[in-house]
DNA sequence: CTAAAAATATGATATTTGTCATGTTATTGT
DNA sequence: ACAATAACATGACAAATATCATATTTTTAG
C-alpha cells in the first residue's frame, strides 16, 4: 500500500500539514478499504473512530430527513477527508456516507491522530480552517436552498460538477448519477428532477448519453432562473 | 465595565477555556459595544478583526441571496460569539449581523486572541467543537429547508424560539421579532409568513398581542405537516 | 443473451407557494 | 396627540412543484 508521507492525495486535505514523522506513523496504522458502487461507507448514527481519506472515487454524504427522504449534503472526491467532526466530539455521526461508484480509501484511526491534532498547531489551524469553510459553503448552500428555484438549483449543481470534477474526453460530466441523486441534491421530487433535466436537453442546454450527461451551453444555464 | 474573568456570559462560549490571566489580558483590551435595534453590526463583506461576545439582546446573522432578499442563517442570543470564522481565516465575513432589539456586546480584538489559539489546546479544542456543532446544525437546516413544507418550518422555527430562547411571564415568546424576519428564517414571502401565522391563530395553536406571539398548544404545533 | 428489475420519461391533476393589489392596524417621530 | 410611516392582513390569481399513473428505455443478474 502507498505511503502517506509520499501519497499526492493528501495535499488536498489536512494531513499535508503534518510533519514527516507524524505522517510515517500515520502512514504505518492506516488501512486500506475498497467499496464498491452503492455500498455504504458508514451510516448516521454510527460511531465513527477515525477518518477516512478519499484516494479515489466519489461519494455522497446524506441526511435522512423526517418524511423518509435522503438529503445529499455534499459530494466528496480524491483528497476528501471524511469524519473529521469524529475527531473533534464523541458524538455519532450525523451523515451517512455511500459510494457513488468504485471508491478506494484509507482509514485513519482517531487515536493516531487525536495527538497531533492536540501538538502540532499546524495541523490543528488547518482543520479549523478546512470546517470555518465547511460552514461558508454550508451557508451558501442554505440560502440557494431557501432562496432559489429548483430548475435555478439544477443549473447550478450541473455546473458545480462541471466545475469541480471536470469532464472526460468527450466533455461528458466525470461524476455520474441517478437522476434520483440530483433530486436528492437539489432538494426536489425525482420526477421534478428527471423533467427539468428533461427540458434542459429540450432546449439545449444539455445533451445525455445513457445516465452521462454533457454541458451543451454553459453561457445559459447560468442565466437560468 | 465588568471583567471577563467574572463574566457569567462567557460560561456559554468558548473563552471560558481560557486560563485565568489570559482572561485578564482579554478584558483589558476588549471594549464595550452598545447597539440599538435594528443597527448592523457588521455586514457581509467587511473584514472583522476581532470576535463580539453578545451580553445582552438578540442579533441575526444574514446572508444576502442572489435574488435580492435576505436569508436568515442564524439568531444568536448571551453568550453568543460572533465572527470566529475571522479568528481562522484572513477571508472577509460572509454574513452580515443585525440587532433585533436592544444589544450589548464586548468586542475582543483578533490579535489578542490569536496568541490563545496558537498556544492553547483546550481554547483551541473548544472552538473546534463549537464548530463542528454548527456544522451539523448547518445540515439540520439544509434537510428542513430542502424537505419540509413552509407551514412545517414555520411551526418548528417557533418551537426552536420557545425552547431555546423562553418566555416571559405571560408565556409570550422572549424574541420578538417581525413577520418579515419570520419570512426571512423560514425562506418564504412575507406575505406567506403571515397567512400562515394567521392560519395557526385560527386554529388556535397560538396567540398574538401586537407582534408578540404565545404558542397555546405546543403539542399540536410538532405535528404540523 | 434474455428476462426481470430498475431507472427514465411524460401526462394529468392536485397542492403549495409566490405575486400583486388593496385595505386595515400598529408604531413612531415631532 | 396626530399625521406619517411601517407592519400586518387578506383576496384573487399565477406560477412552481408534488403526486399518481402509466409507458418506455436502460441496466443488471443469471
Amino acid at each position: 500500500m502507498s505511503k502517506c508521507e509520499s501519497c499526492i492525495v493528501k495535499e488536498f486535505n489536512s494531513l499535508k500539514a503534518l510533519t514527516r514523522d507524524e505522517l510515517m506513523r500515520v502512514s504505518a496504522c492506516k488501512t486500506g478499504k475498497v467499496y464498491k458502487k452503492g455500498q455504504v461507507i458508514f451510516e448516521e448514527g454510527e460511531t465513527l473512530n477515525g477518518v477516512y481519506c478519499v484516494r479515489d472515487g466519489v461519494c455522497k454524504l446524506t441526511k435522512l430527513s423526517e418524511n423518509g427522504k435522503d438529503q445529499v449534503v455534499k459530494l466528496v472526491v480524491k483528497g476528501g477527508l471524511l469524519g473529521k467532526r469524529s475527531l473533534v466530539t464523541e458524538q455519532k455521526t450525523n451523515l451517512s456516507a455511500v459510494a457513488l461508484n468504485d471508491m478506494e480509501m484509507c482509514f485513519i484511526p482517531k487515536s493516531e491522530i487525536m495527538a497531533d491534532l492536540q501538538k502540532n498547531p499546524k495541523f490543528t489551524m488547518d482543520v479549523l480552517k478546512k470546517m470555518a469553510n465547511d460552514l461558508k459553503d454550508s451557508d451558501i448552500s442554505l440560502v440557494n436552498m431557501a432562496q432559489k428555484s429548483v430548475k435555478r438549483r439544477m443549473a447550478e449543481i450541473l455546473m458545480y460538477i462541471h466545475d469541480n470534477f471536470g469532464t472526460d474526453d468527450e466533455d461528458f460530466l466525470n461524476i455520474v448519477i441517478s437522476r434520483e441523486d440530483y433530486a436528492s441534491i437539489v432538494g426536489t421530487a425525482t420526477e421534478s428532477a428527471i423533467r427539468i433535466l428533461s427540458q434542459f436537453k429540450k432546449e439545449g442546454l444539455i445533451s445525455t448519453r445513457g445516465k452521462q450527461i454533457k454541458i451543451e451551453d454553459y453561457g445559459s444555464l447560468k442565466w437560468i432562473e
